[in-house]
Formats: C-alpha cells, sequence, structure tokens
DNA sequence: TATTCCTGTAACTATAATAGTTACAACAGG
DNA sequence: CCTGTTGTAACTATTATAGTTACAGGAATA
C-alpha cells in the first residue's frame, strides 16, 4: 500500500476549496481537521504550491487555489505529490545468465504499465469538484 | 510505490513454469536468478504454497505448479501474496467536527475503490502464459 | 517598536515495512 | 551416516514515512 500523502492532500486541497473564512485557513486549523502535525500540513502545501495548484503568503492565514475545482483532476494532484508512475517495484539485476532473468524487467515492466494506464485514466475523470460534491 | 514481491513471485512463477528439469530448481538456484537469498525465495514459496499454486516436498529439490500458467491470472498472484485492494493509504481519524474531516474517508474510499477495480481488470486480463510469452 | 500570529524550512526522532541474513530442525536418497 | 534440500524462526540492516522540535522571518496591530 502507498502512503497517506495522496489523502492528506486531496484533504487539504478540498479544505481550501470550500473555506470561505480565509482567516480561519491555517496550517493549524487544516492540521486539526486531518489529525497531523501542522508542519506535516506546511510541507504537503509547500508541495503542492511548487507544483502551481495554490498560493500562499508567508506570515498570513489563509491560501488560494489557483486552479477551478473542476479543472483540477486527481491525476494532477497525483502527480504534484510526486506519486510514482509505477505502482509495483521490480527486484534489481536479476540474473542476465537466466533466461528468465534476463527479460523479466523488461516484461513486467510492460505488465505494469498498462495497470498503470488503467489507474491513470480513473486518475484524470475525477476532479476536485467531483470530490467536493461527495463530501456535501 | 509498492514493494517488490509482487514481481519476485511473478518470476518464481515462470522460473517454475519453465524449468524442465526439476532436480536444478532449488531454492539456491531461483535465488540466484531473481539476485536474492534463498530464504527470501523460500518464504516467498510458502506463501504461494498456501494459496494454492504449488507444491512442493520437504527435502526434495523441485517445485510443480497446480495452475496451468494460461489459468493463472496475475491477479490470483496479486490475491496469493495478499496485496492490498486498496492502493492508496488514508490518514487515520480525520476530525468528526470537522465537515469535510467527517466524510472525507468514505469519499477517499469510493474514489480508490474505482482505482482498484480498474487495475484489478487489467490483472485479471494477463496470465502467467502471458508473461511466459513475452519472455520468449 | 514590541508583540503576536503566522509561514517556511531544516533537522532530528520514532515507527514500521521490507529485505537480507543466520541458524537449525527435519526430510530424502545415496 | 552424509549430503543436499525444504521449512521456519529469529535477528539485523536499510529505508520510507510521519511526527516533532526549533527557529528565522513576514505581516498586522496595539
Amino acid at each position: 500500500m502507498v502512503n497517506s500523502r495522496f489523502s492528506v492532500a486531496i484533504h487539504i486541497l478540498s479544505l481550501i476549496a470550500t473555506t470561505s473564512d480565509k482567516s480561519q485557513l491555517t496550517s493549524d486549523f487544516i492540521a486539526g481537521s486531518v489529525n497531523t502535525n501542522p508542519v506535516v500540513v506546511r510541507r504537503m502545501i509547500g508541495v503542492l504550491k511548487k507544483a502551481g495548484l495554490l498560493t500562499s503568503q508567508s506570515g498570513i492565514a489563509g491560501y488560494d487555489l489557483l486552479v477551478e475545482p473542476k479543472d483540477l483532476t486527481l491525476l494532477a494532484i497525483y502527480h504534484a505529490i510526486d506519486g510514482p508512475e509505477q505502482l509495483f517495484a521490480i527486484h534489481d539485476e536479476p540474473n542476465p545468465a537466466c533466461s528468465v532473468g534476463r527479460k523479466i524487467q523488461h516484461t513486467l515492466e510492460g505488465v505494469y504499465t498498462s495497470v498503470w494506464y488503467a489507474m491513470k485514466e480513473q486518475l484524470q475523470a475525477q476532479t476536485l469538484q467531483d470530490v467536493l460534491d461527495q463530501l456535501r
């Protein structure tokens, strides 16, 4: 199972999208909703900011989305947090002297790529707005 | 990224399927092809055996598949090694006092389920025989 | 200006997953 | 017996993840 960063990122973005009172929207407040540490939140927000999904100003409470929820696909969020394009790890340096070992990496890459594409399609089909609609 | 057990399992099963000289097929030989420790191989084989995919006899070299490669889907292998049905972790105990926190877990479960189904379909569509064909 | 609240970030710690390793009991067959 | 093998428990090393402490610096305001 992959880590919970993707979940936390979606949670944070949902809060930013739905909280109208910006002065309330501090990393401390967000951390209280996510149930984690404010630094973990600020760290994640730094990543999302770097990816161009939101803005913030040092010293001032509040964050703003730079992309409309309906235009923000879950795939874009996934990429923002640097989610891997390969779901399954492939073991290192299988034996090239063995006919299976020689070709297994390339073969598995093909298999995993088809799996990843199917996943990708799902992530692209859903936006932050869809998530917000379900949160109501 | 998920661990490499799935890759190792497929590698091991491929070797068992393609090695005709059973006396050669020891955990040591397999470990040499995978490039890992024989105990790691025996451990994994124990798991696959428990799932009913192969047999072995204590003290005797050689393993035998119990399912025809063409009938063995990658999904079955994935399930055998207890691959999680949920790809992404969801953070624990979001704040129920917050409207987002209250519903985020359920919402994300729905999102991740649709992603998992797409993945599942791909894993079910490919068999060990497909892998063997590509290894040639 | 001093105070307060906030962001941004570095550095450290704790925990858990993963894989690798050592060790050894038990089985098979010459 | 002796050798080579499987099956398993137990331990270690490495890494990823998340949580935490600490603090520099911006912004607003009394």
